[in-house]
DNA sequence: TATGAATGAGTCTTCATTCAT
DNA sequence: CATGAATGAAGACTCATTCAT
């Protein structure tokens, strides 16, 4: 009996990301992924490469969808001290923010938490260490524009920050939080955040 | 040759250490910890009643440093308003956060980053949730003795914060920091954490 | 894109050829075969039966080639003490064994040191043996036309002698000579083999 | 049940040579030898390492005795052009090579013609090309000695010598001779080679 | 003819732990 | 206390070939 390609495809990326979900990627076996997704083992070689794409293949759009965002990141409009009154820019930018969680939560789970012993193990890491040279350029950049703030920063600090971003983000993740906590959380991170940086930055 | 009792305790105990630094706890087998260590393998279950335990026992005095630092934070003395400007707590608080730093370095990269398939896997969340818990009643505290501080600050926000220490923690682990760098860092932090917190539990 | 028929057979026999080549047969996965020769792996079995059969056809042309030289060692004109001295005959049948190496190069070495898991994985004991029973009959005509010379020569001696002839071809096959080596050798090797006959057959 | 551990360990070994000895290198399985022996599969491997390694370890013996005949090839005593006439040190060297034979014929048979696949694969190369060097010396050490010799010889027919000598030892390891027909063997084979390379030597 | 999917048995090797001595 | 042997389940992956379309 032969089925659909894309099916098997889908039915394939499907239970390995529940599998994932459940066990992890080191302690996820093909055996299991192929027995409860009802393809032959070997069938799935058919497939993905090896263990490891099948994962990445599982996780590529979040993954995509991170790179877009980190490249937004640095655009134009959003150098501006403004953002630290404009609370229309931080809406936005926070919005985009719980979209994606809510979006990829199972995925961002898998990505953050479950990836010992695939290629993706170092991704937090990889991840902030890119953040950290977006958010030091981003600093450059506002210096240029606005002479007078301090932007004498470590970039410990700043990779501390891009760290907390992550943080935040599998901290959200993980518990189910509901709108209105959600609502109080963000409110609460603004008030904390642009303090702080204004602070850092105006003030000193 | 026979080495004395507790030479081989301490000789395992090393080897192993080194070992899952090394390869995770995971990726690390008993077979070379026995090897390298020179001890037999089958006599390292004289001492230790299996993997797990064996990473616990390496992990031990860091344990129960953390849980008394945790315990510590609720000190009496330690709810006064005095923390926002006085200089002095807070370098206090840095200094054994540092101290502890460059005490345990090796054994909090252990826990934080290589404890994957062992009991203490899931470390970062209990710890989380436990110094959340404290946190709060911290909240309560100052509330009854303060009462005109906003104490209205979600759980989640105080559970996003004792991870963020964590994190904080890990990212100073990771990366060798010179003194100097420790210190604009420790100043940045503070600064930063200080005019949040102020922010958030005074003028709201 | 379709292929005309024909050329698809030829396309695969090349690469099939190439990859036996590189890995030996049983190295070769009929997957890697069709994958760089641009075929449907499942079509290659309308045009072979099988991996054996696919192989067998790659060395068919030699295999014939090898069959007809056998063919004509034992032919009259052949049946002459004056092959000893006979440059001419000799020269002849050394020019026809370098044009075979050279025309069959890299069948030879699929032949002689590729096949292993083939059915032609004892081609070479094969081959020996009727070789063998060729040069028993030359010898018994040898000793009814020249009754005076020694044909008592062990059949186990001729085996050796056909064995040695393959691995004569192989080296030759395996090592690229030089003309000028290639001449000094057949000298070599003709003076070597003349003095040996000859002791053997009218000194005893 | 605890079997002493030579005892698993010869086995093991035995079992593995009779195995490798039926379907070679490449086609035995752990799996068989471990079941055919009595042997838990991977108990094998607190023995060998690998597969490759219980190879070698089989084939050790025999390895290390070829390796002292070679080194005998060159000594003093054999520098002599008495050797084509006396009789005495042809015996001699034959009956080490007939000795040779009868001694590790399963094992001769394991590593001419059954190794594919293991470390050993290339042996018949590399003694080769070894063989030859040490052959090249002798040559030259002759022509130090008996300058009138002819030592024009290209390498490669010493390659292929060596190559001979490797392919009768396949042969004779291969068939069974009676006594009687060694005998004629050996005696063909000393009287055509002698001739040979005295005409080569002497003549030229 | 041509294709990609499917099969199912097979490969070597590793592991934490326990057993017998 | 100490040891090396033993266990049994599990790991990812490959293969030649056939099936259904």
């Amino acid at each position: 009996m032969q089925t659909q390609k894309d099916n098997i495809r889908q039915i394939t990326l499907d239970e390995a990301r529940r599998e994932f979900l459940d066990n992890g990627f080191k302690d996820t076996s093909m055996r299991t992924i192929a027995k409860n997704a009802g393809v032959g083992l070997s069938n799935i070689y058919n497939y993905f490469k090896n263990k490891d794409e099948l994962f990445l293949e599982v996780l590529k759009p979040l993954l995509s969808k991170l790179k877009s965002v980190m490249a937004a990141h640095n655009s134009p409009e959003n150098l501006s001290l403004n953002i630290f009154e404009s609370t229309d820019y931080q809406r936005e930018n926070i919005d985009m923010f719980v979209g994606l969680v809510e979006q990829y939560r199972p995925d961002l789970k898998l990505l953050l938490y479950k990836a010992y012993g695939s290629s993706l193990q170092d991704f937090r890491e990889t991840f902030t260490n890119e953040s950290t040279i977006v958010g030091m350029e981003y600093l450059y950049k506002m210096k240029e524009k606005y002479p007078h703030i301090n932007a004498n920063i470590s970039e410990f600090f700043i990779h501390t920050m891009s760290s907390w971003w992550l943080t935040i983000m599998g901290e959200i993740v993980t518990h189910n939080l509901t709108h209105d906590e959600t609502e109080q959380f963000i409110t609460e991170y603004m008030t904390f955040g642009t303090a702080g940086w204004h602070k850092l930055m105006c003030e000193e």
